[in-house]
DNA sequence: CCGTAAAATAAACGCGGGTTTACATAACGT
DNA sequence: ACGTTATGTAAACCCGCGTTTATTTTACGG
């Protein structure tokens, strides 16, 4: 047993600090662009132990991007303040925090990317909005729901857009908050 | 002066056609992806003629990018029915025609192609948008209206998401549609 | 202690990309 | 008609990528 900090060889410990690398990696640049090189050095590691602990950049990805998607910051509230909720959520993430919304609109650039997170993002978070929704169409508020996060998220993080990127005024918040409440009521 | 069809030594004739070959691969396959030796072999022509024509792969994409972004098409009309109108648009634009929106969703993955599109979406697109809407929070308007429309397009082309793909439900457009025209107003 | 297996590394491989270079061929002025 | 220039091609170059292989280093049970 090892209790020090640092240098120790701990394979899950290992494995999880190339998966954080990744995350981060994965929220800023696509598929494509983010080099293992770039992302194993982040870790601290060599690029040789994606292969062994991960199979390979498309499976690392794939756990990437499953592990952070998270359907409750959705739905893990009221009906009534949804759109309020959300909106808060949307305008007050910061660009440099490991995030599913830029990790996904990345993600449509690159074939293989593409559809593994058409897949997660199918099961993690359509599947459990079309549930929480309820009723004979759901599917179609579910779809608008993550339409308009992403199109919002596009402009504010990856295509900077001046109303939109940076800080969000009220007038704007608002808007978004109405947007996304209409999609529930 | 030669006026056969065919295989005549033209400049012009073949810039544009690697042009209009490049405009359909990245409207399909991002920027990475689409490779010069896919364009040019659509275009039948010679990888090399891409350096002499356009100089590098970066301004053939500005090129093809800047030829498709026509404001036209979302302010050549009233304001009254703004809403319906793109809304018919955005669902009845199929995959394989040349579309602007799928070349900007893919261009916001690569660093390159992100700069270019952020630039001409800018000068091409929300300046005369503003234009068009007037007043103080024209900026923001715009900005919005980008955004639902990216968002919607994203899901319906690149990460085709049941209820967006293929034939979108009247309800949807409907939707599509007010949601659009409350921007205007 | 020591030997074995796990963990991590370093270096190379194969491949495809954009681009450049050298060469071939068609068009056009004189 | 011919030589010059514009146009197009073929092949190579250089680079970075994901991945594999061979080797070194650490941990742990006997």
């Amino acid at each position: 047993m090892n209790t020090s900090v640092g240098k120790v060889r701990d394979a899950e410990r290992t494995a999880r600090a190339i998966l954080r690398a990744a995350q981060k990696i994965f929220s800023t640049r696509s598929y494509s662009e983010a080099g293992l090189r770039d992302i194993t050095s982040m870790a601290g590691v060599n690029p040789a132990l994606v292969s062994r602990y991960f199979g390979s950049k498309e499976k690392l990805f794939e756990a990437a991007l499953s592990d952070v998607l998270d359907v409750d910051v959705l739905i893990g509230g009221g009906r009534e303040d949804f759109g309020e909720r959300l909106a808060r959520l949307f305008t007050e993430a910061g660009v440099e925090q490991i995030n599913p919304l830029p990790m996904l609109v990345l993600a449509t650039a690159d074939t293989k990317a593409r559809k593994v997170a058409l897949r997660l993002l199918q099961a993690r978070i359509i599947e459990p909005l079309v549930e929480w929704f309820g009723g004979a169409d759901a599917e179609e508020r579910a779809a608008r729901l993550v339409a308009v996060a992403t199109g919002f998220f596009t402009f504010r993080i990856l295509l900077p857009l001046e109303p939109l990127a940076g800080e969000v005024s009220p007038a704007t918040r608002q808007w978004l908050a109405k947007t996304l409440q209409a999609i529930v009521d």
